[in-house]
Order: C-alpha cells, then structure tokens, then sequence
DNA sequence: TATGAATGAGTATTCATTCAT
DNA sequence: TATGAATGAATACTCATTCAT
C-alpha cells in the first residue's frame, strides 16, 4: 500500500492539473484540495513537474496494462483490437481527468512531453503490431500500419474527448454513451463508411 | 494590405506559441524574435491573450476556408469527403507550428479555449453535415454521424501530429509523406480495415 | 555617466549587504531602500547574486585603483609600501560598508567567493611584489615574501575593521581614527615591535 | 564523557557550516553527515542556532585555554608573545574547518556575531595586556597597545587563512607550512621589517 | 532517546502590462 | 507609430522547526 498522503496529493493534483493545465495550476491549490501543507508536497515530491511526470505515468502504467489484459485474452487480431477499441474507450471515459491531459499536454517540446509522446508511440506501435499480424493473416487490408495505427489512436482519442466536453464531466451521461462510441469506432474503423 | 509590423509579430508569434505553449510563450520573446521593441506588440495587440486568439483565428478561418473552397467544388459526397480529408491533411501538414497549436491549445476551461472548441466543433459540424447527406443518399452507412464525424477530426489531426513529431519539423520530409497519410485515411474512413 | 537607477540600487544594496550579509539580505529591502519596485532590480540585475558580484566588483576594483594611483607617485620601496598602508586604511575606513562586506562574504566555498578571493591574492601578490623589490635593494629584511604580504593585508584589514565596529559606524569618529590606525601600523609593520 | 551523539552531531556541524556558512548550512544536510535523523539534532538542540552558538563557543574555548596554557609557562612578555603567535598558528591550521568559521560568521549584527565578537576581544584584550606590560618593562615599544594588538590577531588569522586556502584542506601540506607561518609572523611582529 | 513525516512562514524570481518619451 | 525602462502581482520552492510515535 502507497503512503496514504500520496494518494490524497495525486487524487488533487490530477483535478487541478486537469482543469487549468500543467503551467496554470497552482501547487497551493492542489495542497489545498488535498488538504494538506503545501511543504508536504515538497516532501514528497522534488517539484511540480515531478509530481505532474509521476501522476502522468501512473496514469498510462494503468492504460498501457489495462489494455495489455485485454489483448492477452485472445489470439485474434479483429478480436483484440475490438477489445482494444473498447477498453481503451472505457478507460478513458472513466478517468476523463486524465483524459484531458494526456491530450493537452503531450504535445510540446519540454523534455517530459518528448517523454510522454514516445509511451504513446509505444502504444500506437502496439496497435501497429496488431494490425501487421492481421494482415498477414489476410483478415486486415490496409495501406500504411504505422499511420493508419496512429490515425486509430486519434479517433478514439478525440472521440472520448468530444463526449467529455459534450457532457460536460457528468460522469453519469459520459458512461452512458459509452456503447455509442464503441460502436461508432467499430463500425467507421472496420467498416468504413462506404455502404 | 495589412501593416507590416503586425505580420512580424504574427510570424514570431506562431513560432514562439508553437515551440512553448500559450503560457510558457514569453511576450519578450516575441518581440525578440520579430525585431522590435515589446511595446509594440501591446500597440497593436491590447494582450497577450488577444495576440494569442487573432492568431489562431486566423488559422482557423484559412483552415476553414480552404476546406470549403474544395468541398464546393463538387456536389457528391463521397467526394466532397475526400477533397476535405486532402485539403484538410495539406493544410495542417503545411502549417505545422499551427497544428501543433491547434492540438494544444483547444483543450482547457479557459474561455478562448471554449471559443476555439466551438469553432472546431463547427468544422466537425461540417463533416457531419456530409455524412449525413451522404449517408440519405445511401452512399455512406454508418452508426453515428455526430461521433463519426468527431472521430474522422481525431484521425485525421493525430496522423498530421504524428508525422510532423517523426520528421522532426523537416518540412520536405514532410510534404513527401503527404500522399501516403491521405491514402491511408482514405482507405481506413471509407472502407476500414476489414479485408 | 551609468544610469541613475543603478546607482541607487547600488547605494542601497551595499547597506543591506553589509547590514545583513548576503544571504539574509532580502531583495525588498534592498528595493524599498533604493526608492523602486522589486522588478527593477531584476530588470538591470539577473540575480540577487550576480547584483552582489557586480557591487564587490566595483568596490575592488575601486580599492584597486585607488592603491595602485598611491603607488605609482614614487619608486621606492618603503615610499610605496607607506603609501599602500595609508590608502588602504583610508579607503576601508572611508567605505566602511564595503569593508565589513569583504572581510564577510569573500571566505567559503561559492564560485563568486573564490573569485573574489583570487582579486584579493592579486592585491597580496601587488605587496609581495614591493616587498620583494624592497628586499632586493636591501631596504626591506623578511622572511618570506608572499605570507608576510598576506599577513600585512590581514593586520590592515582587522585593525581597520576592530575600529569600526568598535566606533559603531559614527563615521566622524572613525575618521578621526584613521591617524591612528596608520601611525600603529607604520610602526608595528616597519619596526616591529622590539624595543 | 558526553553524549556520543552530540559528538556525532558536532564533528557533522563544524564541516557543514564551514563549507556553507551558517544560513546556507542545512540542518538535514548535517543530520545526514552525522547519519542520524533531523529530529535527533532538535532533541538536543534548540535550535541551529544554538548548535551553532555551541560549536562556535566549544572552539573559541579551546583555542583560549590552549592559548592561556602557553602563556602561563613563562613570565617574559615577549616569550609570551612568542607562544601565543605559536599556539594561535598551531591550534588554527591543526582546526582548519574552525578557522573558516571564525572569521567568516563573527563579524555582521546579530547578536551572536556581536557575542562572539566580544569573545574575540577579550583575546584581543590579552594580547593588549602583554604588550602593555611589555612596554612598561621597556621590552617592546609600541604606538597604541589595542590598535597593535587588533592588528596582530588579524596578521595571525590572515595568515593562516592564506595558507589554508592556498593548500586547499590538504592537513598535510598545512602542517609542513606551520613552522614558516610562525617565522614569518615572529620576524614581522617583533622585527617589522626595516632591515 | 530517537525518528521522519508534516508544516508554513519566508523569499527569490518571473513576466505581462503600462506609460512617459 | 514605436520604444524600453519600470512595475508589482503572482508563484514555485526552501528549510527550520514541531510532534506523534
């Protein structure tokens, strides 16, 4: 078990860094949320940028295992990138926080965006795998894995991120479009739209 | 013809943005960079903020326009489609430091980001508006035009990002990998990957 | 003429420093004694420091300066070395403030410190240097050159500094001491103190 | 026998403050050199003040009893003279890290430099004595007895301070120079050096 | 005795903005 | 129009000190 403070200063500090960013958030607002000193925070961490590198790698540790679990619970490709699509989905719908910074502040030229964008690019390279195997198995056709990987990233992405700002954080509403999106990304990505 | 000066800070300004984020961007710099004094800026632009916002209003307006002149061009769907993704891709490849800002930028509560989200959601609006003709017309089957359209954005802004991080701003690079994303997201949003 | 305001930063820097050293010396103080706002000083300064290094500066090389014209009025040794007690006592008395910020803060580890002591072994090596000379032409007898000039530097300065602190800074008082001081060191210096 | 924790905690201290000085001295960092806990050096000190006021005064109590043993073994004001000048060279170099301390936190206006300053002057007062009685006996012939003797603890002092710095802590070194130190201070004290 | 997590007052530094020239 | 010196509110970070264990 983590020290419990931890825990109450990573719980703040993904709502504050979320709501104003990296650069606009305060680290008195997040001690004060957290209800604790903001020395204490110190205490734990070197600095902000600290913190916010811990929390965000925390965060795509989850992501990266959650969706590796459900890719290990079978062997063929159409099957796991579905249970990708969906986890994926439903992970990020259910940490809309988290959500808004992964998108907002891995872009840029700091070091800890550079750092960030290639666990991403891990994960797109995942997705690329899945898709090189099911082509050669003959059960996917497609032009350029490595771009058409990132171009799913993309869409999911911003398709969770659309239904978040849609609803407006009422988490209730976002679970509950939750199949939409599933099955719209199904449909576009393995489909298409040509009828 | 717009004054020179305004186009020298509009050129550094972009610049500066893109490499630093809105907040880490500094006004010096800016002023730095464009060859004139500080006071400068705050003669023609009332804020940074403001600076910010006619910049990416710009952008956003060329953006647009250049997507309606193409989508005008033709009546079918289908095509109008395709000419948006193309002219979208060539946009944003062709504006990087734009791109980049675009990305960035959108996300967050503060009130310019809501504006440039509203006026991105018109663009995704757009797009709705075709899949939905097209899909009358029985060209295009798809589940939702709403979250289709919003996942088509993401697909087509995270595959330009992505391209414009591997090839490291080297903009011939660039522009000769510009065929092959629109390739890959024409055949990936028109007919999925399913073989 | 250098500009007006870092004169007065300068003027009130030198107080705070020497009142409180260097590291309790607070940037407000300095800012409120000089009149001005806190971001001027950072607007002609980098740094707290780097404000410090340039005031010792100035004041060495005053110090400097101010020796070398009393030296350079005549060739002999013993002249010299005279002209040298008595400039220097006068300078330290006469920029009391200066004086208690060089014997303070030119000791420890810091790089400014180190550099600041490397000026004060030129201005030793300058009394070795009369010292050697004086010896060559039989005027002077000694021991060894380079620690009898640290060791005349050093009486110099805490004879000098003893009276102004006994003096509480009453610089009528310490003026008045001045004859003193020299006539003590003259004979201490010169003649020892053997009958 | 004292406590060997406070021993522990001293010989940490003495080398922490003397590298850093008193106010960028970190009480962590001497609780870490003495391989302890911080709270340890708060249960048997007040305050790092106070375990700074401590040390100092444990060191300034030595080096005056190791001073007044040498003094009492003989009558003659100028043997007297001798081996303080001795002692003093010997017991500083022999406590390097101690004599950084001395001159760099007695002087400022706290009011622990203005305690220790007046431990200084009561050194300063012996020395005075035995010139006095020295020039009474007709011995030594001096100009002011206080000023001389200011002077002559700053000639000591410098002196070794020179020394310490130009070994840089190499004990050895230090200790091959001592006997040159104490010649030159002999020759230039009682000497001067009119040849 | 000894510990080390928690505290919060204290401070250097940054940078958008103003305004007299 | 353009300048750049001056401003001061805003904030990250430090570190001596406390106290429950």
């Amino acid at each position: 078990m983590r020290h419990e403070t931890i825990d109450l200063i990573f719980d703040a500090a993904v709502e504050v860094f979320a709501e104003y960013g990296f650069e606009r958030a305060k680290v008195d607002d997040i001690a004060m949320k957290a209800g604790i000193a903001k020395g204490t925070i110190y205490y734990h961490f070197k600095s902000k940028e600290e913190l916010f590198v811990a929390l965000m790698n925390e965060g795509l540790e989850k992501m990266l295992d959650h969706i590796h679990v459900e890719m290990d619970r079978t062997e063929s490709p159409r099957e796991q990138l579905r249970r990708i699509l969906a986890a994926q989905v439903r992970f990020l719908i259910g940490h809309g926080t988290f959500t808004k910074l992964l998108l907002t502040e891995v872009w840029g030229s700091k070091e800890r965006q550079q750092a960030f964008r290639s666990r991403i690019r891990q994960y797109i390279d995942m997705i690329e795998q899945v898709l090189r195997r099911g082509t050669e198995q003959g059960i996917f056709h497609l032009a350029h894995a490595n771009e058409t990987a990132a171009s799913i990233f993309g869409a999911v992405s911003v398709a969770v991120l659309h239904t978040i700002y849609r609803c407006q954080d009422q988490s209730e509403q976002m679970e509950a479009e939750i199949p939409k999106i599933i099955d719209t990304l199904e449909h576009l990505l393995f489909n298409g739209i040509n009828a």
